[in-house]
DNA sequence: GATGAATGAGGGTTCATTCAT
DNA sequence: GATGAATGAACCCTCATTCAT
């Protein structure tokens, strides 16, 4: 019973951030529910309320991001390329989703802090690949993230698509 | 008569938009006509439904697009003057309301029209700038004018911040 | 126009005071408006939640028992006559369901400003009889007011019915 | 097992009856059950559905009353003593709960009985009183039971207070 | 037997849209 | 033509009840 309802509530996740993707944040609960395969009731068990289902699903992909950008910063590789792996991993996240959810979810704390672990590190790695030379020095690691965030939230974006490549190239030293 | 008509009809639409650009598009018919300083019943004399209204919002703004467009490209300047100047242009406009705004009409021919001729413009005048020798040859114009999007498009965006100038040094030969 | 908005709104509070009568408080809004023969917008325009409306009704019946406490407080009749022309005249009104709204609307300061202003009433007025030497002394006059609250309010309750001959023989001097 | 199984259920209906007094009626079951440290399914076991718990409550404080009623009546003092011990321990009952309670379960025929049971050993009780020239004799007995349970039908009720001291006074020869 | 997860009808509320004035 | 009241479908959420474990 433990078992089918952690199932069941990450089968709630996942549909609703398949929805989501589809078709905007918008879905309404009954629509999750019903594409679930699963009763309005059931949702409200696992979630007390839309905005915890908006912020289970952004800890879900949030977290799906952090943990492969901690991963990739240990790297003992050249930084700017651990810089291209990421962006290449990240275009396989739902990135705008993602941000949408961070806006709505202004008051959880744990994505504050996931959302600024992640910044920190990314920050800390292009700092290091500024000093490794291989990344233009004059524009704050924090702009730079910025920058990255625009390359990589868009439906089908890839690190070798023309749009990133021109945000690379302007960025490569 | 018909002049207050028009007046009304003029007064509804800006309303809207500056409601939309401050509050994102869910804005209610009520709150639009209660703006206006009108009935529900006079916004909907004018428009038939919602979508007629965004609709109505989308030929405005992306109207001014077109017409500062227009102009531009039809100047006798160098292609990569007139290009920076675009972008200046752009960044007063609400873009990223406007493209909302082009993705929930997607039945409208006109708005594709005008879509279609402001990307042609700025596709024709990339392609002179390439010719010109001033703007990166190796990308296709139409993923030029994606990238320029991407560029112009978020909240507080200027020519000269650090986001479009990495995008235009990596676009400038 | 203005006219039906009004009638409309006094429907409403009729009705639901009625289905409160009936069948208490908890009749749905839905109900009440199909009883007023009215969708549920309708009464969501004249009251914003359920509980302005719950606090309307209150206001009117409390109205009521406002009014002619004040009229017969008033009058220039000995005070133990103007005692039983006040219960004779509550019977008529639902008091119960009246002491069930005002205890569902604790924050309404309309409502308690009645309240007080009829208790303070009634208790000048029952000072006034043990002055005149009608009313049993030795209680104070809060009580009393809450000793006749009680003989007033059950369903079917008149001046003459052995129960409130009762209270008012164990009250009179 | 049995054991532990009348044990649950008396558990239940005293938790229950306790949230009713403290919250009112309205309380859930899930509620209940948690409050009991038990899980709503054996909660079920137990009651069929609400109905069935409501009654069973009800069962339970109205044999209370009966209980001590029969008692009282059977004892061989004064009635008008018996009448007053009676009154004393009613108030520690939650007799407005019973009331409600009562009221909520109409079809249910053991508690028509033992309500009907209770009336009538007061009435009788009543009779006596009223022969033994203690109680005022104009008013019939089944009423003096309505008013009596108007005296103590009151949150903070006490013999001794001044609403019951009046009614009290107004009943006593 | 006990547990608590799942269900879905029903309640409060909003809002695009219609229509009487 | 303008107004704003009326409408009802749709949304979020709760809770009595059922049922798989």
């Amino acid at each position: 019973m433990r078992a089918d309802a952690r199932r069941n509530r990450e089968l709630i996740v996942t549909t609703a951030l398949d929805l989501f993707t589809e078709s905007g944040a918008g879905v309404s609960m009954e629509e999750i529910a019903r594409a679930a395969g699963l009763g309005v009731g059931t949702l409200y068990r696992h979630f007390p309320d839309r905005q915890a289902l908006l912020e289970a699903i952004a800890l879900d992909a949030l977290g799906r991001l952090q943990t492969f950008t901690r991963a990739a910063v240990a790297e003992d590789t050249p930084r700017w390329q651990v810089l291209r792996r990421i962006v290449e991993q990240c275009v396989e996240l739902p990135l705008a989703l993602i941000k949408t959810l961070l806006a709505a979810t202004p008051a959880n704390p744990e994505l504050r802090e996931m959302e600024h672990d992640v910044n920190a590190r990314l920050e800390h790695l292009l700092g290091q690949a500024q000093q490794e030379g291989t990344l233009r020095p004059d524009i704050p690691p924090r702009e730079i993230v910025e920058l990255l965030n625009v390359a990589v939230c868009r439906p089908g974006a890839r690190v070798d698509d023309h749009l990133t490549t021109v945000i690379l190239d302007g960025l490569k030293r």
